[in-house]
DNA sequence: GATGCCCGATGACAAATGTCATCGGGGGCC
DNA sequence: GGCCCCCGATGACATTTGTCATCGGGCATC
């Protein structure tokens, strides 16, 4: 049987290559790419397509859910699966959503990161129980459209006018947004709100 | 000559046992312990007394900083050096006070990363060019220490009032601090002073 | 001993923000 | 059609926050 073909997306040169070389041990894998970047992992998706692409979330120019967006689309034979540091559950629903097949955290060993890639072949999902279960807990988002690209313009702690603006909208609409965002979300103000929101990965 | 015996500390699994496997195909190097959180890297400094330990920046219970110091006030004799996702210009500053005698980012490759434990091993030190950079023209803090615990407590959105009761201040001596720290840093407000205190690593 | 800086506080004022009621338009659903 | 929810807006009001001047105490430095 032909070895399964991986292309390895990460930004930390030192993890990409162990990993790499771990791999590489296995007789039935073998690394046919290595990518630091989102662009750069499409763009060697393109040149060799492989049978798995393991993806960093993280990643400089497009995270991990992009690049799988993007091959979904372009290349739908390629399988992806997400490797992170650190799983927001929301990340996690964008991640299955984008037809991610398997989301683990970099807390599994290689042993079981290789087991991974070859469910994933087989056409086989897995999902890190605990991320399972923070998403579940965490829930759907109670926020509107407006509300959540409201919150997320605030996001860098800017003033309500300069919100305002860039999402062309009035001052009071924007307070009123971000009031009703607090209180879904039980926070007493927006700066809260914020945070509260990013954690469940609703912005 | 024997080999130089190292500890590997970082809290990702995956990154941990594939950068034994690479360092243990070294012939000079000899990995004689791993640990996944500070405390551990603490308890395996002890029992093994390894030459030279690698510590990540962010581990559960202690950071490798924290562990740094407290290596180097029970066992001097350990030489220590930091590998790290995030290099912020703080954190850089605070390992090199903590007698730490490399710091890396996590971009390295492993056979470069083998050259650094080697360095260090030898006495030399090592510091990343461009960590140092910024953290050169991140410049000092020009907080002061209440300043700058004040700006450390705003940091999750906390209002004033809350703010004042943690730090046993007047609500009009916590807005007094915010006010001049943000027009220190250049903030319009202290939500985006926290933001980019941080971002310089002077929280 | 004067000077300067940090600490901590107060008062006053202006500006930003949060909250609420209310309005009109649109769309989906029973 | 009636109901509900979202969108976008306005006005009014209370609260929070930012800004500034000012004060006194402590500490270091020249």
């Amino acid at each position: 049987m032909s070895p399964v073909r991986v292309l390895l997306a990460d930004d930390e040169h030192l993890i990409r290559g162990a990993l790499a070389a771990l791999l590489g041990l296995e007789d039935d894998l073998l690394v046919v790419a290595e990518a630091a970047s989102g662009p750069e992992a499409l763009a060697m998706a393109r040149a060799h397509r492989p049978d798995v692409a393991v993806l960093d979330l993280q990643m400089p120019g497009a995270d991990g859910v992009s690049v799988a967006t993007a091959l979904r689309a372009e290349l739908p034979g390629i399988r992806t699966m997400i490797v992170t540091s650190h799983g927001r559950p929301g990340h996690l629903k964008r991640a299955l959503a984008a037809g991610v097949r398997a989301f683990a955290p970099k807390t599994v060993s290689a042993q079981r990161l290789a087991e991974l890639i070859r469910t994933v072949h087989a056409g086989g999902r897995y999902v890190d129980p605990e991320l399972a279960a923070d998403a579940i807990s965490a829930g759907d988002s109670p926020l509107t459209a407006r509300e959540a690209e409201v919150l997320e313009l605030a996001g860098d702690g800017a003033p309500i006018a300069e919100i305002a603006e860039r999402a062309s909208l009035s001052q009071g609409t924007v307070r009123n947004y971000l009031s009703s965002a607090a209180s879904k979300l039980g926070a007493e103000n927006r700066h809260t709100a914020v945070r509260l929101a990013r954690e469940r990965g609703w912005v």
